[in-house]
This record gives C-alpha cells, sequence and structure tokens, in this order.
DNA sequence: AACTATTTATAAGA
DNA sequence: TTCTTATAAATAGTT
C-alpha cells in the first residue's frame, strides 16, 4: 500500500523498520478484532518486537490457551 | 474494502459468515507473516471458528509459547 | 471460485 | 512523531 509496493525482505534502516512495525501492528490488531467480532472467532495474537512483548490481542483467551498448551 | 463498508457487527447470514472468515483469514495471516518479515517481529496468531481451531502462524513458536506462560 | 468496484491500509512525504 | 496524501492492497458484493 501507500507510494510504493512492499518488497517483503527485513526493512534495513532501524527507523523505517521502527515507524513500518507501529504502522503494521495498529492494522493487525484492528483486523484481528473485525475478524473476531464479524465472523464470531477467537482470535489470539501476540506481536513482540525483539525487545520483548509489545502487544496482544486475543477474544475469550483461556479458550485460546487451553488449545495452545494442546499444541505443545 | 470492496462493495460496501464494514460494520462491526456480527454477519448474522452463515454463509456470508463463512465466506467473509474464509476472505479475512488468508488476509490477516498475509499480514501477520508480512510484519514478522519487514519488521522481525515475532508473531503468534491464532485462529479459531467455533468448530475449532482453523489455522495458526508463529514465528520462533517457542519464544512465543514461553512468553504465554508469563502471561498466564 | 473469479471478478471488480470500492473501501481500507499504509509508504512516503510534510 | 503526528498528520496528510497518493497509491497499493484487501475485500464486499456480484457473477
Amino acid at each position: 500500500m501507500g507510494r510504493g509496493k512492499v518488497t517483503l525482505k527485513r526493512i534495513e534502516n532501524k527507523i523505517n523498520r521502527q515507524v513500518t512495525f507501529s504502522k503494521r501492528r495498529s492494522g493487525l490488531l484492528k483486523k484481528a478484532h473485525e475478524i473476531s467480532v464479524l465472523c464470531e472467532a477467537d482470535v489470539a495474537l501476540i506481536i513482540f518486537s525483539t525487545k520483548g512483548k509489545l502487544c496482544e490481542y486475543a477474544t475469550d483467551a483461556s479458550y485460546v490457551f487451553f488449545h495452545l498448551f494442546l499444541f505443545c
């Protein structure tokens, strides 16, 4: 999107990478919320930067976590 | 997007809800993958329908799971 | 399952 | 770093 096409490779410039991370994180959280409401789906989304946890979104966490344990 | 604006409420028609779920699930997975590559972020995304697990995406799963345990 | 008109997300720029 | 804007990308309704 935007002024140029996206090339799927690591953004080398640290500032640009941080800015893109911030923008896309909010977009991803929004879409996770939308699918959960529109389609009655349980969604768990956890996003970490290289420095640790930054954001999470979850509907009905206990159900999701229960399944996470089963996958381990 | 599309021919009409999105109203953030449950899609009542079961067929439409299923179709939208399928479309948005793939979009969400794509964006989760993109942010992980572009921004070097670890991402865990799990999407369930009401009938159980349908899809998951995770980078560096063990790291993410470790943090999930900490959140519990 | 494809198509396409439109909305939405967002890359650059200010 | 928040706001704007041109454009790419996602997708709602349609076929």
